[in-house]
DNA sequence: ATTGTGTTTTGACGTGGATCAAAAGATTGG
DNA sequence: CCAATCTTTTGATCCACGTCAAAACACAAT
């Protein structure tokens, strides 16, 4: 029901864009709607907002090294963020879903930190930082909404750094189906069915777990009925039962 | 990204208090000095670091959950960021030493995300961050040093991230023992000989360890001939060893 | 100095998750 | 459709690090 209403914006919004009515009616809200904007500053965004991009699976949005000009709205499609060794072996710092934005670690030191790789087919909005930092002077929402964008992506990854730090394989892996769940329901779709984009190694590598403990994870939480899994496909029968093993942490 | 980068990364925090003219008295020494301000700019930055702090060790900053209004440059001293969870066991997420900043995770949801705690007798200046936003919309030097600010704390972060997933114990510590090396460094002090100011368990905490890892690490360091450790003195013999130790990897 | 408390080191042992291996599904391309 | 490749599952074994324990050591208060 959700997916369903969320899906006939999004067709509804292919007819606006062509009319130029881009943010004020796009469900990325990440950055594009923050609250208060006069009809103007609205325009001013939507100005601001104009390329988009569509990324085939597999592609690569940018890569670490590549000098950082713009942010990127995820507007449909799904994301990694990847960082990779000398060596070769790469570690994953995050996945994006529509709605939320890639970039933000490249503003830093000028050069992109990490390459962002679709996981399927998406489409992106591009937004060129200089502008984004002209217009967010002027307009003190946008400013404040950046601002707390940038400083949540700080609150998550030291989220992420106490999963790794301090919880278990079966913890961190409940954690992460909570959070995927968590961020689906945000969006208007299922928090309790959802087609996971990445694989048992993508996760693993988020988790700093192998791709058989996810697996056995996964097949563990089966057998205990808190959720279906079928490949990708995943369905939680017990929000509560994860939140006990995520909870659970030591005792 | 090359490991290197990751190190450099790790390290890299700049300091709001170095844009301040007054701040000439103050201890710390500036890595780069920011460009192009006027004057006038210049008196308005001094008026916005205003309010001086002294904590004693042990005494917390701010803690988890308390409402955000300000951020805080370290001048002297030394900071842990910890997270606590329910059940009382906590993670450090980060060290902070003179020159840096603290608080950039409160403004996101406007509350700390994390308790900051001195680590030893330490003095911070407190930055309202209203009045940050404020003069950052009209100065755009401090605008875009603020958001580089934001963004190392990012990447910084997500550097951590690749050490709690991918790296082994004893490549940890040398990636730790390296970056504190590094940080110390840029500040003007030796980058082979210096004081831990936190305990082995709060070491592991960061490192995703247990202090009797740590400890059995820094013992065979020493035994292989990298370093010297008496309680919390540090004399590193071979940087060249200790960066092996970290880009040897797996495998 | 003395006592108490917190920190560090080291040894012995246990275990959670990695590694190795193999087979069963999925997915893609011809 | 079939063949090739990638992904997932499951079992068996291994080992890096955690856990438990004890003693040495540092430091602060008295």
């Amino acid at each position: 029901m959700a997916r369903a209403e969320l899906l006939r914006q999004q067709s509804a919004h292919v007819v606006l864009a062509e009319l130029k009515v881009a943010c004020a009616s796009c469900n990325v809200r990440e950055i594009c709607q923050p609250a208060g904007l006069t009809q103007e500053e609205l325009d001013q965004l939507d100005a601001l907002v104009n390329v988009r991009r569509k990324l085939r699976r597999g592609e690569t949005l940018y890569r670490a090294g590549e000098p950082f000009d713009a942010l990127y709205a995820v507007r449909s499609g799904f994301f990694k963020a990847r960082v990779t060794f000398e060596d070769g072996r790469d570690q994953v710092t995050g996945f994006s879903m529509a709605g939320e934005i890639l970039g933000m670690d490249g503003i830093g030191h000028g050069t992109h930190n990490c390459d962002a790789v679709a996981l399927e087919d998406s489409e992106v909005c591009s937004i060129p930082y200089s502008r984004l930092e002209e217009l967010s002077r002027e307009i003190s929402s946008l400013q404040r909404h950046f601002h707390k964008l940038m400083s949540r992506e700080i609150v998550r990854e030291s989220g992420v750094m106490m999963l790794l730090g301090a919880m278990r394989a079966e913890e961190r892996i409940a954690a992460f189906l909570l959070n995927l769940s968590q961020r689906l329901s945000a969006r208007g779709y299922s928090p309790l069915e959802f087609h996971l984009r990445m694989t048992r190694e993508e996760i693993g590598s988020y988790l700093g777990l192998k791709l058989e403990t996810v697996s056995r994870a996964f097949s563990k939480f089966h057998n205990d009925g808190l959720i279906e899994v079928e490949q990708k496909f995943v369905r939680i029968n017990s929000i509560e039962g994860l939140r006990q093993i995520y909870a659970h942490h030591v005792n």
